[in-house]
DNA sequence: AGCACGCCGACT
DNA sequence: GTCGGCGTGCTC
């Protein structure tokens, strides 16, 4: 059959809005069966290289529209996409208004984000190989002979370097210009005039790790045979054909065992390869972070009746390959993990995949051995501590189908499973689900969007829902992606859910005690260190840093560039700016008024442990925060510490709260309930909320009862009140009210819109342009601007307004909130806008961000 | 994003 | 006179 010529058409690494489109390229016929929708290719972009996806394959036209140039390379065996994950990165640039290519990135490791590397050689007509020396007199006044060969290089220098770029055949052009730093001038006349050329390679990031492997090179009996008759000169050659045939079963061996285990050099390996007996070859090793640990293989636990019900509604679905949202609403201890577990289980049985998404926070060892425990190498993990090199294998473990259960953060949504059957997001409230870097993507979302691709089932767990899931389960609108609401109202174990005392601080205040710890949470305390119990301390400080305060005048170090307060950092003992980077010295007296009074405030937490170890001589305290958890590991070594029983006392921040299970914590004490509460969003109350409940469900998870003490200085609010009854439902009831007084989601949806320039003043028209002309657009199409009308379509857009942070890096900062609901296209509207505004002459230099959906909005 | 082309100020 | 500043336009 005759077939024509083969089209690609890709999206190039290139971030900018003139090249979020496709490109058509040639497939040369040596590629064409590989090329497929995901494969990552090399083309040539204008004057350079560039890295490529392709998104389909299409025929060639004929005659061609116009010219078109050919796929240079192609850059893996396997595409690191596929078909599906291309499709669901261009829904992601239309959702949250981004590029297609950062959809696509955010998909595969850092590893292999290829940038081309510039190589110099000679171009062949100009090789040295036979130089033909000429003798010519050179031109000008004195008679002065040179060297010359045909290529006409009569510089000394010249040929200099050709004669170094020879030796090499290519150098990179980084390495050339180092080696002479002085003759950038001149090889750029060779590069003009044809002697020297350039060419560029994608390079990725990072390499895979390659071990070398002996293996027989010859049958058993034969060698077998060879070692009888083994020369007994060869003694050592002699031991290592003896071990490879002992161990026959297990080859290839790695090269280091049998040179440690036999103590042999590795010349004696080698001596044997030559005389055709073994084979070395590289073998790919996969960095495995958890190797060599054990884990404790676990077996499914039986089920409640209320755990088993949930359970075969689960996989009923899960067993019609349709896909379907669930959202899993149960109580601290009311065994989700379990359940993911065996529902995990059954999709693996069937053949398919899982995806475990966990907020970075909580993928604590514990999480990972209860994963790896009951699956054990059929789990590959995923998360930001894990080394570039180490986050690739996972990734290709994955990949290549030698695992069947991905469990990370946010980003393991696109793991590169072909039969995914599951998806499990646990802790469904957390905002850390949401991407707050571009693409501004949000776990959930993409979970239910991706499962929808494969007909795939989504659980999203928690014990306190995000408001946005709990009212589209309950209100089953017709969204065919609503979620189906599933209630586990009892703990597995059948013990209680511990009770929680709010001690009013300003009432301890009133009877003289001005100390951190309420009285009660002093004796309960005390009490623990007697009974030989630990307690769990929380400071709950969202929102605030560590900063440096004058107590005499109240100046605040802050950043030249940026509008916010330098962060203090203990290690380097310098204050350093969070967005630009900016660092300077810890000031010994205050730059305005000098008074040596000057301090820095902020974690808090240092100040708890002091006070500890005031109040409680030799108390023993593991303190968890940004400072102690640096390092690799940290954050593992210090809960073994506390669950060693090294330690009284765990004291810290958000981390402490999230999903750690230690069975002789009777007390949970919460130093600050209400500090998230003054915050300027929406969700303040949510999030406290949230907070007091998931910390509350950390105490008297075994056989000992447990206590929780909430300090707090507004004890009336219906966040605290309702966490500390556990009473989810009534705080929802409350917290629903309000947002629809105010028309906040889930009554509506948001996007912010965020503009940036040098120009204070041109900001502010710009800014108020875009608002005015969406304002306009949105009448245009018939969608109202009242949020209090009771229609479906409208949009209204508040602001301009200057954002929290005023000036990042020199750049003014405005923002506009867009709230909107019904079934109308904000989102392609606002980047619509945007872009028109973007073209402008008047509006050059002009940033446009849209977040949508923001959790954030300051 | 780069990289080229193209048109106006401070220097050998 | 030229080196070089960065505005602007394009990349199958």
């Amino acid at each position: 059959m005759e077939t024509g010529n083969l089209v690609a058409k890709v999206i190039v690494d290139v971030p900018a809005k003139d090249t979020d489109r496709t490109f058509d390229y040639l497939i040369p016929d040596s590629m064409r069966p590989w090329i497929e929708p995901g494969s990552r290719v090399a083309v040539p972009f204008g004057k350079r290289t560039v890295q490529a996806f392709v998104i389909s394959v299409v025929p060639a036209d004929d005659p061609p529209k116009y010219r078109m140039r050919a796929i240079q390379e192609l850059l893996d065996l396997v595409p690191p996409l596929s078909g599906d994950l291309v499709e669901l990165g261009k829904w992601m640039s239309e959702r949250y208004a981004c590029n297609q290519i950062m959809a696509l990135q955010v998909m595969i490791p850092t590893a292999l984000k290829g940038k081309a590397e510039r190589y110099i050689s000679i171009a062949e007509q100009h090789e040295l190989t036979h130089p033909q020396r000429t003798i010519q007199p050179n031109q000008g006044d004195e008679l002065e002979w040179a060297l010359l060969t045909d290529d006409g290089m009569s510089d000394p220098t010249e040929r200099r370097i050709v004669s170094f770029i020879q030796e090499k055949e290519q150098v990179p052009l980084q390495q050339l210009s180092r080696r002479f730093p002085e003759e950038a001038e001149v090889i750029k006349s060779l590069l003009r005039r044809g002697v020297l050329q350039e060419s560029q390679v994608i390079k990725d990031k990072l390499g895979k790790k390659t071990m070398k492997s002996v293996d027989l090179a010859i049958g058993i009996d034969e060698a077998s045979t060879a070692l009888e008759q083994f020369s007994t000169k060869a003694q050592r050659q002699r031991e290592v054909l003896a071990f490879l045939l002992e161990r026959s079963e297990f080859l290839p061996l790695s090269l280091k065992e049998v040179m440690t285990s036999l103590s042999v050099s590795a010349a004696t390996v080698k001596a044997l390869e030559d005389k055709g007996y073994v084979l070395l070859e590289d073998v790919e090793v996969f960095r495995d972070p958890y190797r060599g640990r054990h884990f404790k293989p676990t077996e499914p636990l039986p089920l409640t009746v209320e755990q088993q019900s949930v359970y075969e509604r689960i996989i009923r679905q899960l067993d019609t390959r349709e896909q379907g949202a669930y959202l899993l609403h149960g109580v601290t201890g009311s065994g989700k993990t379990e359940i993911y577990l065996q529902t995990i289980q059954r999709c693996i049985k069937q053949n398919r995949q899982a995806i475990v998404l966990v907020p970075e926070i909580s993928l604590t060892p514990q999480m990972v051995e209860r994963f790896k425990g009951r699956f054990g190498d059929q789990v590959a993990v995923m998360h930001s501590r894990l080394s570039g090199g180490e986050r690739y294998d996972e990734w290709r473990k994955i990949r290549e189908g030698r695992v069947k259960v991905a469990i990370g953060a946010r980003s393991a949504v696109f793991a590169p499973f072909r039969e995914l059957g599951l998806i499990i997001m646990d802790e469904e409230h957390e905002t850390s689900y949401k991407q707050e870097e571009t693409p501004k993507y949000h776990a959930r979302d993409v979970a239910i969007r991706r499962a929808h691709q494969h007909g795939a089932v989504v659980i999203l767990g928690s014990a306190t829902p995000s408001l946005e899931s709990y009212y589209a389960a309950r209100s089953q609108s017709n969204d065919e992606f609503a979620p189906l609401l599933l209630e586990m109202p009892t703990r597995a174990l059948g013990n209680t859910l511990p009770e929680v005392h709010i001690m009013d601080m300003r009432e301890e205040l009133r009877a003289g005690n001005r100390s951190m710890f309420s009285r009660a949470l002093h004796n309960g305390i005390a009490e623990r260190l007697e009974r030989k119990e630990q307690t769990v301390l929380l400071l709950n400080r969202r929102g605030h840093s560590t900063f440096v305060m004058c107590r005499s005048c109240g100046y605040v170090a802050g950043c030249p560039h940026c509008d916010i307060s330098l962060t203090y950092h203990q290690r380097s003992n310098n204050l350093r700016c969070h967005y630009c980077g900016y660092s300077e010295p810890v000031p010994q007296t205050c730059p305005e008024c000098g008074s040596e009074h000057i301090r820095y405030f902020g974690t808090g937490t240092q100040r708890v442990e002091e006070e500890l170890a005031k109040l409680f001589p030799g108390i023993r305290v593991v303190r968890m925060d940004v400072d102690t958890t640096t390092e690799k590991n940290a954050h593992e070594k210090l809960l073994k510490q506390f669950r060693d029983k090294k330690a009284d006392v765990l004291l810290g921040t958000q981390m402490v709260a999230k999903g750690l299970d230690f069975p002789d914590v009777t007390l949970v004490g919460v130093i600050t309930a209400d500090s998230a509460l003054n915050l300027p969003d929406f969700r303040a109350a949510e999030k406290t909320f949230q907070l007091l409940t998931q910390v509350a469900g950390r105490a008297g998870r075994h056989q000992l009862p447990g206590e929780v003490f909430v300090q707090s200085y507004t004890p009336e609010h219906y966040s605290v009140i309702h966490a500390s009854r556990h009473d989810y439902a009534s705080f929802v009831r409350e917290e629903l009210k309000h947002r629809r007084n105010l028309h906040y989601p889930p009554y509506c949806r948001l996007i912010l819109v965020t503009f940036s320039h040098e120009q204070l003043p041109v900001l502010v028209r710009l800014a108020e342009n875009y608002s005015a002309t969406l304002q306009g657009r949105a009448r245009q199409r018939g969608w109202f601007g009242n949020m209090d009308r009771l229609t479906s379509d409208v949009l209204d857009i508040l602001g301009p307004v200057a954002s929290p942070i005023s000036r990042i890096k020199n750049r003014y900062r405005f923002q506009c909130m867009i709230k909107w609901r019904g079934n109308i296209d904000a989102i392609s509207l606002a980047q619509q806008v945007a872009d028109e505004m973007a073209e402008s002459a008047q509006a050059q230099k002009l940033l446009i961000s849209l977040d949508v959906d923001p959790q954030m909005l300051m």
